[in-house]
DNA sequence: TCGTATAATAAACAGCGTTCATTTATTAAA
DNA sequence: TTTAATAAATGAACGCTGTTTATTATACGA
């Protein structure tokens, strides 16, 4: 009786193949050229049937989402190399910076559309955001016990360190920066971030 | 002679007729919900009509974000009742952050929003916008001037305190903070931002 | 009044997410 | 092997979207 197991081996089959076309269309073309119509398209199936393996559009965002969340968290990983705890802010500040200007889609998805967010409620409430999260405020608890950062709750540190990386790269991504020399956006980028993290006040200050 | 200027009265009418009927639906029904056929509809024209008189959504959508931004400088221009270079450096940023959860919506389009970014080429690269940037940069140098910021670029130090700001209201309204008490979000935002400019020496002042 | 310039539109194009009745394929039972 | 039941897949439609174009209605100058 392996009848039952083959099908549901089907079943999820048919669901990464889903998946794995949808992050082929999304990383190839972007994501504003995903759609049902287009991923159906590439497999070879009709849009009807992507509905029997995905409830709506945003369940595939969704996945799509929580893949990026991976990356990025391989990343994070990259700042237990650092043990000065002002040093290894920056490194997570920078690590941000850098995936989201290396990943565009990916970053618009995680942390700036709407419609992945839509399903935070249904499913884990962001479980995958939460690891990233938490291993960062445990470097900001750090900093923050080491006198690097002002007392306070760490919660508000966070994020508040976090939105500022957020900012400058949301505001980067949606070409909001037009007053900043293009060509040297990524630099500039870290720099804002330095600005605020920093060691003393020369360090990032222009060479006179 | 005045035909050629009743017609050119009238067209500057519909114009603006369009304008203040694409305004109500956006402001009623939020951005999702307007769409030239429904601004159409509500004007009794045909969707064809009003492209007579926008080449396409975008630039609609460019005249509302010219709007907000009207809001936003005229609430904006409440620093002036404050001289202190630090505590103006607040109040920029709870106008800031008031601004973007008050007209959630207005702030989506003037600064999330991909559509009209596009038209910052074609148009006047952003004029509305670098008022409001200009006035807060001023205020950013008074402040490096007086020691209350470190030394350094004022570019930078603009851009990265209007990241924050950008970057809490952003995180905020795309609802990525689910790790936050809801009920509080207005008070975090504020408290983050004044995390990073407050009194307290850690974040700005140089080292001892 | 007549031809011309302008304004407005109906209709269509190409796309979208999503639903549902119907058909096709597969499996279990007779 | 044939038949009944079940599961998988789909064609076609619904109701949207932005945009274009050929056609019609209107207003104007001569």
């Amino acid at each position: 009786m392996g009848i039952p197991e083959r099908k549901l081996r089907d079943k999820e089959e048919m669901r990464s193949l889903i998946l794995t076309t949808a992050m082929k269309l999304f990383v190839e073309e972007g994501f504003g050229n995903i759609s049902i119509r287009r991923i159906a398209d590439k497999i070879e199936y009709s849009p009807a049937t992507i509905y029997l393996y995905f409830k709506d559009k945003d369940e595939i965002l969704y996945a799509l989402h929580t893949e990026g969340f991976e990356e990025l968290y391989k990343r994070q990983l990259g700042v237990q190399s650092i043990d000065d705890p002002r040093e290894r802010l920056k490194k997570h500040g920078e690590i941000y910076i850098r995936f989201a200007l290396d990943h565009p889609e990916y970053y618009n998805l995680m942390f700036i559309e709407r419609g992945p967010a839509k399903k935070f409620a249904e499913n884990d409430q962001w479980t995958v955001g939460r690891r990233s999260y938490e291993f960062f405020q445990q470097d900001v608890q750090r900093a923050i016990d080491a006198g690097v950062l002002p007392r306070g709750s760490a919660n508000i540190a966070t994020f508040s360190l976090w939105s500022l990386a957020h900012g400058i790269v949301a505001l980067i991504l949606r070409n909001r920066c037009t007053m900043l020399d293009q060509e040297k956006l990524r630099e500039t980028a870290l720099s804002a971030y330095h600005y605020i993290v920093q060691e003393n006040e020369f360090v990032f200050a222009p060479k006179r």
